[in-house]
DNA sequence: TAATTATGTTACCATATGGTAACAATATAT
DNA sequence: ATATATTGTTACCATATGGTAACATAATTA
């Protein structure tokens, strides 16, 4: 019993080596260019073998964007539980997500979203991240109740602050100049204040 | 010597519908799932005749770029001679950006920059695009020097900026709600003011 | 130990697709 | 009108790649 548990583990892992190994590829190389032998060889295995861990391709952009869209469901609930200002809250979601995000199965989700060419899962996918934008338009629509957030638009708003946070796994290495809290305090700083000088 | 010059117009105005009808599928369709017989079709042609306006598949993304930074460094050229302070000459490169980017052949370019198989064209791409934020990134300079822009790191800012206008290539489309106008003024907005109240 | 299940391999196929060679037709220039 | 350059077509190839069937082996369980 305790070693059929420690079966489902391996097998577990190594999925999640697979993931982040694909993951990694499809950002560098791209996800036509990089084939499922590549990966494969990767694992030390052949091709056949990765059968039996993913569905096809495919699914390994599934569950890459299962794994990241959960943790970022579990901080929003996390979050959106304070007991704060809104423009507080906003704060901490651009802090954790900036956290979240900075891993390569999430990566690869950012860039490869709604882009499967199973209309279905197209379909599912930016349904499932129009869901998280919704919930951040609601931090945003709150905190113009509140006060402490500009009157503006929030369906805009929303969209562009993801879209550089986004734009962050394509440009933001964690060995690189910039540490991930200046990061994250040289956004916020945009997001609050905006660049106008006095 | 003026039918040469109309045959020749003639090529321009053809290389120009490949460009553009090629772009659009790429954007819907993605860059692998569009086949050079898909292009072909849209023209009433086949393949090999594509052959005779671009040099290979790629050749279209390279097009694409070179059409699309030419428009947006004469751009740079324009802006920034203006005789203003450096915040105006961002506020009006942004309203300037948005009309260049909101067009497939620029669309096409913003979603593929770099992505080359070619190494060396992948390279020349990247440096095309970092030579347009370098500029960018000049004018932000002057900002903080003349007191017209808040203290920040100049290099985020151009990054951050430059991600959320070209975010605007995955979602914006002319014919939706919001007009280029509301648009513009949203990002300036934000980009200004920031999001905080009062 | 025997039987069953999980894990992995070799060999293979169907298909798509970028690219090219050889050939046809059409317009332009002399 | 004839020669020449331009524009286009048909037919084809080499290659890559996602996916599968059949078979082998290691690990659990009964």
């Amino acid at each position: 019993m305790q070693q059929s548990l420690s079966r489902d583990e391996k097998r577990q892992q190594k999925l999640h080596v697979i993931l982040s190994n694909a993951a990694k590829e499809f950002i560098v190389r791209g996800y036509y260019k990089t084939s499922l032998d590549d990966i494969a060889r990767m694992q030390n295995v052949t091709k056949p073998t990765l059968y039996y861990y993913i569905k096809n391709k495919e699914d390994i952009l599934v569950k890459c964007e299962q794994i990241t869209c959960e943790k970022i469901n579990a901080m929003l609930d996390m979050v959106m539980a304070r007991d704060t200002s809104s423009l507080d809250i906003l704060h901490a979601f651009i802090n954790e997500y900036i956290k979240i995000i900075t891993d390569d199965v999430a990566r690869c989700h950012v860039r490869h979203r709604g882009q499967m060419e199973n209309k279905e899962l197209a379909m599912q996918s930016i349904k499932n991240h129009k869901d998280i934008e919704f919930r951040v338009r609601e931090i945003i629509r709150r905190g113009i109740s509140d006060g402490s957030i500009r009157d503006c638009n929030s369906t805009i708003l929303a969209i562009l602050l993801f879209d550089s946070l986004n734009g962050l796994t394509s440009w933001y290495h964690s060995d690189g100049q910039v540490t991930l809290d200046e990061l994250a305090e040289e956004i916020m700083a945009l997001v609050t204040k905006g660049v106008s000088g006095r």
